[in-house]
DNA sequence: GTCCATATGTTAGTGACTAACATTCAGGCG
DNA sequence: CGCCTGAATGTTAGTCACTAACATATGGAC
């Protein structure tokens, strides 16, 4: 194990605790690298901003299968709503507690909450590729993608404030909302 | 007209040229600070922030209204949708040369993109409390507020990106996209 | 133990933003 | 006209996120 692991670690674990304990505002860069041991200039070199400790936007390949897996039949809104369901159905039980504590911490922060959006750019990107390589669009796959990944996160701050429901169960209710499904509930003439 | 009122145009004037001309990023406050013959100080006495120069969220009562006309029968996501659709039927076409502008330069700049998510934290506010004045329940309405709000603005930047096409095509296209109506075209099973 | 890459520190600076205090300016009223 | 009050503006000084250029230390391969 590589010296440059253990003080990455480092600085995300005293990060996310002064995040926690005085909030994120009110936490300087300065206070978390001195708290890791090292210096401000140090924690630039593993993070490009502060808001990257907390929201880190990993591509996440198994998103993209998940929706290139959809039939193509399907309009892209629902080709992509119906992958992320299904992707995040397999999210590991043990990753969930480091994930709700960092939505938990910036679902409180105004600030982040608008941060959060554009952290989900790759995988927004990704999404938008994956939806014209299967036949929409570029503008529609955009606007899907945006919509659904909106719908995500909100389903993420939701479950972060709320104190029991499962993970699972707030996101497929979040997908719920913008797609009911074969429950159709559309009376509209 | 009072004085602030002409200081204020001077301000986003210059702003928004400058913008356009060298990039929001390479824009300094001072730079336009100094264009309209006043301080950086005093330009922080009129926007809380630079970015608030390009973004203002005017809450919209007709926006809410327009939600609140949806028959209730209507699932959350549906009522947002379709209200959202109807009151920018109605937008007035001189403001739409300004309106594009500002989109423009906000679609081109990274750092704007997510930051436009966030300034839409007024409206969505109204909205949410708007379904749920028509008994949604909490949690469903900040998800269908947050995913109709990302449609309407991918469909903004895609209408500020493609050079001709017309304000309402681009937003009815946006919503079509999340709201097929009475085309449903899902097939599945 | 030497050597080289990698990790870290130092210094100095920019730009967004804040706070406390001083100044000018526009217009009502004697 | 000239004072006088409050709004508009300027000044100074400081914090914090972030960048760049250069110097140092440190840990493992040989």
């Amino acid at each position: 194990m590589g010296k440059r692991a253990r003080t990455l670690a480092r600085l995300v674990d005293c990060g996310l605790d002064l995040f926690e304990e005085r909030g994120y505002d009110k936490t300087t860069v300065g206070q978390i690298a001195r708290a890791a041991g090292v210096t401000e200039m140090t924690f630039f070199r593993y993070f490009p901003t502060k808001e990257s400790l907390l929201l880190d936007d990993p591509y996440d390949p198994l998103l993209i299968d998940a929706i290139g897996r959809q039939p193509p039949s399907l309009p892209p809104f629902l080709r992509a709503a119906r992958g992320v369901r299904e992707a995040w159905r397999e999210v590991p039980e043990p990753d969930q507690p480091t994930i709700r504590r960092r939505v938990r911490i910036a679902a409180r922060t105004p600030s982040l909450r608008s941060a959060t959006w554009g952290s989900t750019g790759n995988t927004e990107q990704a999404i938008v590729g994956q939806l014209t390589d299967d036949g929409a669009a570029a503008i529609d796959a955009r606007i899907a993608a945006a919509a659904v990944l909106a719908a995500l996160v909100a389903g993420l701050f939701a479950w972060a404030d709320a104190g029991s429901t499962s993970l699972a169960a707030s996101i497929e209710r979040a997908l719920d909302v913008i797609d009911p499904g074969e429950r159709e509930g559309t009376g509209h003439a």
